[in-house]
RNA sequence: GUGGGUGUAGCUCAGUUGGUUAGAGCGUCUGGUUGUGGCCCAGAAGGCCGUGGGUUCAAAUCCCAUCACUCACCCCA
């Protein structure tokens, strides 16, 4: 038997309507904030994640699928939309058409890692990157769409996390300082904290290892070493967000792991799924639009993951899905009118009711089972005495009323359906 | 890449210290008097017990290997 490469899933259409709520509620959100919809290629060069999220970064390192295509070039399928994105503004110069452009997308992304809970090799993220402004209500409305959003689903185990990590001289500033306190400490820290030193110290305050932990209990922060116009630009974030009655919390320890991230980051945690927890994680991106080619732009997005998102939603029980059902099932009481029950189901669904009829030459009893099942509003009873008489028979499935129509006014049952 | 857990019916799972034709619930199908669903009742179909090897008179059960899935580390959405 073939089956689906690991870490990659069916959605079958059992799943398909959560999917369909989160794609509908996302759309929605998104307009209300006028975001507008962006779709880009599922594979880029590769030289656009590397520049852009940084080579020595884990996604780039090790868990891209990259390959070389039969003209010899490196193509890789995404691993998250931000440096797409900016492709497609630098490339369609959108910052010459309008100062602010609000794009969201959802899609799917790739990333070869080992998958478990929340974690998978082709997962979904619906997101958003605002591009050409670095004003804090910008900030704050990333925020603000994200938290919406993924409140609307119900979700009442999330916790909203906001930092700064400042603009890269202070930041680098800060590293120093950083390592000043760990030159005595270095010896405690466990093996892979000790590789993170090197890679990106900054990583250091998430490990989950309990003597790291300790280590870093009283390490100097980061955001009490931000410049001037960072701190005062968190403040004002902080304010709006307020404003908004987000409940947020200020985590100076939210450090992320992708390179571009400048000022602003965040990252919404929910404590119903595994320990992959971060359901949404975003920030704002200052250089990366010059970095890849761009005029100098003031970017900021987020992505979050749907898997997860519904995960926590089962796990929570809080989505809410409207049960499926077909307008109209058209039953067969005699066997010679298969035809004939065709044709009036074929009428009702060129008149936009959702039909199903019977294939299987089954009994009435297992046709109306069957009615059952899809949920029918109405079932059509063709045959019998009354169609000798010219008449079809419409029953409310729900009350399990009856009523008697000329079989050439399907104009009428129609009418009674709708 | 490194650990732990689990593989029995379409699904969720039982299967006692190895011992006859491997079970349940749900689902599916067929019936329960002339032509009508849900509830209820009866019956049926459906399993190389993940795969390969070993121990044994005898293996779903014990041992080894292998594969798959899964959780966690790492990292991230």
């Amino acid at each position: 038997m073939i089956k689906a490469i690991k870490g990659t899933k069916d959605t079958l259409p059992v799943d398909m309507p959560a999917w369909k709520k989160i794609e509908k509620t996302v759309a929605e959100k998104m307009a209300n904030f006028n975001y507008k919809e962006i779709r880009t290629p599922v594979f880029e060069e590769t030289r656009l994640f590397s520049r852009g999220i940084g080579e020595a970064t884990d996604i780039v390192s090790k868990e891209m699928y990259t390959f070389t295509d039969r003209s010899e070039n490196s193509v890789t399928l995404r691993p998250e939309m931000t440096a797409s994105v900016v492709r497609a503004f630098v490339e369609h110069n959108l910052g010459k058409i309008q100062n602010l452009n609000k794009l969201y997308y959802c899609a799917p992304m790739f990333r070869q890692e080992r998958p478990q809970a929340g974690r998978l090799r082709q997962f979904h993220q619906f997101g958003a990157e605002a591009l050409g402004s670095n004003d804090p209500s910008i900030d704050a409305e990333m925020i603000i769409l994200a938290y919406d959003i993924i409140k609307s689903f119900g979700l009442k185990n999330i916790v909203v996390k906001i930092n700064s990590l400042g603009v890269p001289s202070s930041r680098e500033e800060y590293k120093n300082i950083l390592k000043d306190y760990l030159s005595d400490k270095f010896e405690q820290l466990s093996a892979e904290s000790k590789n993170r030193y090197e890679t990106n110290i900054l990583r250091l305050f998430d490990s989950k290892d309990k003597g790291d932990q300790e280590v870093m209990e009283n390490a100097p922060l980061l955001i009490e070493h931000l410049d001037d116009e960072s701190l005062e630009h968190f403040d004002k974030v902080k304010q709006i967000l307020l404003a908004a009655q987000i409940p947020f919390e200020v985590d100076p320890k939210l450090v992320r792991g992708l390179d571009y991230y400048t000022n602003t980051t965040f990252e919404i945690i929910s404590g119903s799924v595994g320990s992959q927890s971060a359901l949404c994680g975003g920030g704002r991106y200052n250089l990366l639009i010059e970095q890849l080619g761009g005029k100098e732009t003031p970017g900021i997005g987020f992505a979050a993951g749907i898997e997860r998102i519904l995960l926590a939603c089962e796990n929570e029980k809080s989505l809410e899905v409207p049960e499926e059902k077909i307008d109209l099932y058209v039953v067969r009481l005699d066997k010679e009118l298969v035809n004939k029950a065709y044709e009036i189901g074929l009428f009702f669904r060129r008149n936009n009711l959702n039909v199903e009829v019977d294939y299987a030459q089954k009994s009435i009893k297992a046709q109306m089972r069957e009615a059952n099942r899809y949920n029918a509003k109405y079932t059509l009873l063709v045959g019998g005495e009354e169609f000798e008489n010219g008449k079809i028979v419409l029953k409310n499935m729900e009350n399990s009323e009856q009523e008697e129509f000329p079989v050439e006014q399907l104009e009428a049952i129609l009418e009674k359906i709708k």
